[in-house]
DNA sequence: GGCCGGGGCATTTTT
DNA sequence: TGCCCCGGCC
């Protein structure tokens, strides 16, 4: 041990060793907070601490992955399995399963995804004839989430004026009833959505003190990561904890909160020594990671929000280089400009792709860098968008295994019900959710006995509703003897999902086949590691229970092969990248323009930025384009005002950086046939072109963003053209244009006549072009 | 019940 | 622009 703490610097020494009382360790970007962490750890270890004493807590699978292989190196796997340590929510869903009859759930409870949660709700809107304009299903969650992590249930909520007063103010006062409404058939069809798993975590532990004082004893001590992102439903369960021993250390970054959106409170952190009176402070100020040059940014970025825990973040790395600003015209040749970028540092300096990512703030954006790296055969991978387990016929599938384990599910029950066909269809499933909501069940109960609950159906309806439940009745009898693997096999035989998928050959069904492989893969896979681990649990409740909680960022196991990352910032947090790509800084973009209205919400968006730049050891690179497409249209852009906030000594700027004034000089003198942006008198090309003014172009051609020599005129009429050289006004083969989308270019040929003519350019990022002059929106520079 | 086309709509999202 | 949802049609 004497030699780990050798590898630690004064102040993490310092935080590893106090652990009398509380202590808040404030751990700035790149400062080596996992490692003092699992230092931590493995010392309460040695000072006698048993292994399953110890609870530390984390908000990602990955995060904890690591956690435990980092701390398995230190005091070996054995003990290490032994800790305490996982995501909140599946320490917490481990304990509801023990204890969930004392908060009436029986212990196989589904676990509803978000896409299930926000299915029940646009039922019971659609139900209610609401009008689903006013009450957006997406909306409504949001509004049901927040108050799950304020811990408000449907009672309080509709017994709170100020909520009630806000959503009459916002003119939708059914939400409480909604709510309501929600809570219940999440109770009868025996379900938990996530923010469920905290919110009956506090109750179980409110109603049942012998369940708390229990687990209390057991969790010694409490670590938690990064808790400024923790909400208050998770903050209290902590207390709960924790308030007996004070045994508890909490770690975070105040500067690095960016989930204000999903309920997290900074002034958890900020507040943390009133729930835990004579908290000791650590600050961890080096960073590691970065070079000088771009913890100044950054830190001069941060400095402007107000609300913050005053630290002085350094770094004893190289100087390196300026946090370099791109200027693009447009997002399209944002996306070329730095798919080139990429190519020429990696010939030049001999990066690999990986060392590359590319961050931006709505997923959105990914589009234009996936073509653009495409067509320079750039290799990527992309996080975010559907996991594995969000397919479709995944979630089919899946819906199956639900049902066996919890026949009440409903959401599960609506999926299958008439999948593969069989003649059950949504006018029967309607009276089937009429019938249960009369007689508060669930839609199981009804189905599987029509008759008690007067289903008015017909007899033929009748015998085919009895199939159905002869068929999910055979399985439970079977869950009763099997393993996940043969019980999974014998569901996908018998249900017919397989004669479905694997009677076609078109090529959408054998990624369906192929897809439907994969998950009794990893049925198989999960069955072979419990047992090998002596693990009893094999039961398809138990590989549920896991693929609920999986996301997408646990499954980067397949290759690992040479990649450029592409992400948003949001997912970005904790990662690191020898260079990295901050792209979209406009206004409107990032910061969010939905985000606009508050001080509040734009230092959220600082922050977000901040992470984004800090998560880059040697080169930091911003972006932002000119005009880009949104919602159909091209929109304008100005610069964000982040830019500004950015002490420009830390920075290369584009010349044609300043801020404001830029977006008038560009639209003087531009042809284009449509209505660009409103501020352009639109204009035919045919018309007579009339001069150009010549600032414009000292303003585009200079500046870090040229990398590649415009084409020589000579060679490009020699190779290109037809022969003939035309003019079209002062358009003619060799003069610089501007295109909207494109960017600045060379024009090598000029071809057709009236209507169909046409002009080949080189564009300096994007490269050859043919355009109809009919059609393209470009201006002459020179 | 499945397919097509028009209209409405576009944040971020660890679990 | 591209996705999703709904209504109309076969």
């Amino acid at each position: 041990m004497e030699e780990f703490l050798k590898n630690l610097n004064p102040s993490q020494r310092e935080a590893v060793l106090y652990n009398e009382g509380p202590s808040l360790v404030i751990a700035g970007a790149g400062s080596g907070k996992t490692r003092v962490l699992t230092y931590k750890i493995a010392y309460l270890l040695q000072t006698g601490y048993a292994p399953y004493n110890i609870l530390a807590l984390t908000f990602t699978n990955k995060a904890a992955r690591e956690m435990k292989e980092r701390i398995s190196r230190i005091v070996g796997e054995d003990t290490a399995s032994r800790l305490w340590m996982g995501t909140f929510h599946s320490v917490f869903l481990r304990i509801l399963r023990t204890y969930a009859d004392r908060i009436g759930f029986d212990s196989k409870f589904t676990i509803y995804d978000s896409a299930d949660s926000k299915n029940l709700i646009k039922t019971i809107i659609k139900e209610r004839s609401l009008d689903d304009k006013l009450y957006k299903p997406a909306t409504v969650q949001a509004i049901i989430s927040n108050a799950k992590n304020a811990l408000i249930t449907p009672g309080a909520y509709a017994a709170s004026k100020e909520l009630v007063e806000a959503d009459e103010r916002s003119k939708k006062p059914l939400i409480k009833d909604i709510y309501a409404e929600y809570w219940n058939r999440c109770a009868r069809a025996g379900a938990m959505d996530f923010d469920d798993f905290l919110l009956y975590t506090n109750i179980l532990f409110r109603d049942h003190p012998d369940v708390r004082d229990h687990y209390s004893k057991i969790f010694r001590y409490i670590l938690v990561d990064e808790y400024q992102d923790t909400n208050f439903a998770q903050h209290l369960i902590v207390h709960q904890l924790a308030k007996d021993h004070n045994h508890i250390c909490v770690v975070g970054d105040d500067a690095q909160s960016i989930y204000s959106f999903r309920g997290a409170n900074i002034s958890n952190i900020l507040n943390l020594r009133t729930d835990y009176p004579g908290c000791r402070i650590f600050k961890l100020e080096q960073n590691y990671r970065s070079t000088r040059m771009i913890v100044a940014a950054a830190n001069s970025l941060i400095e402007k929000n107000k609300e913050q825990i005053p630290k002085h973040i350094f770094s004893d790395n190289d100087e390196g280089s300026k946090v370099a600003v791109l200027s693009a015209y447009s997002d399209f040749e944002e996306g070329y400009m730095i798919a080139n970028r990429i190519a020429e540092m990696r010939a030049v300096s001999g990066f690999s792709y990986s060392d590359f990512a590319i961050l931006y703030r709505t997923n959105a954006q990914s589009r234009i860098f996936e073509e653009a790296l495409r067509k320079k055969s750039i290799p990527y991978k992309i996080y975010g968008g559907l996991s594995f387990y969000q397919r479709k016929e995944i979630k089919d599938i899946v819906a199956y295994f639900r049902m066996t384990v919890n026949p009440h599910d409903e959401e599960a029950l609506k999926r299958i019900i008439n999948y593969p066909p069989r003649g059950i269809g949504d006018t029967t499933l309607r009276k089937i959710g009429e019938c249960a909501t009369t007689h508060k069940v669930s839609l199981w109960q009804v189905v599987s006995d029509p008759l008690t609950y007067a289903l008015p159906v017909n007899n033929g309806t009748l015998d085919k509703l009895r199939n159905f439940t002869d068929l999910i009745d055979s399985f439970r009898e079977s869950a009763e003897k099997k393993n996940a693997f043969d019980l999974a096999e014998q569901i996908i035989k018998q249900s017919g999902i397989f004669t479905e998928v694997f009677s076609n050959r078109n090529p959408e069904d054998l990624s369906r086949q192929e897809n439907l492989q994969e998950l009794m893969n990893g049925v198989q896979e999960f069955c072979t590691l419990r047992e090998e681990e002596g693990n009893e649990s094999v039961a398809l409740i138990d590989f549920l229970s896991e693929i609920s909680l999986a996301t997408d960022q646990d499954n980067d196991k397949e290759e690992n092969s040479d990649k450029v990352t592409m992400m948003t910032v949001h997912a970005s947090k904790g990662l690191e990248f020898t260079n990295v790509f901050v792209v979209g800084l406009e206004e409107d973009l990032f910061p969010s323009a939905m985000c606009k209205s508050s001080e509040r919400e734009i230092e959220e968006e600082r922050r977000l930025l901040y992470v984004a730049i800090t998560r880059a050891e040697k080169n930091c690179i911003l972006s932002y384009a000119g005009t880009r497409y949104r919602n159909g249209q091209p929109t304008a852009m100005p610069p964000s005002r982040f830019l500004k906030d950015m002490d420009s000594r830390y920075l290369s700027l584009p010349s044609t950086f300043d801020g404001g004034e830029r977006q008038e000089r560009l639209s003087q003198n531009r042809f284009s046939s449509g209505n660009m942006l409103g501020r352009v008198r639109s204009r035919q090309w045919s018309e007579e072109l009339s001069p150009v003014n010549s600032g414009a172009k000292q303003s585009f051609s200079s500046g870090s963003e040229h990398y590649r020599p415009l084409t020589r005129i000579e060679q490009a009429v020699s190779k290109e053209s037809t022969g003939t050289l035309k003019q079209f006004g002062n358009l003619q083969v060799g003069s610089i244009i501007r295109h909207d989308r494109f960017g600045q270019g060379q024009v090598i040929e000029l071809s057709g006549e009236g209507e169909n003519a046409k002009m080949g350019v080189d564009f300096e990022n994007v490269g050859k072009k043919q355009l109809l002059l009919k059609f393209a929106k470009f201006t002459v520079v020179e």
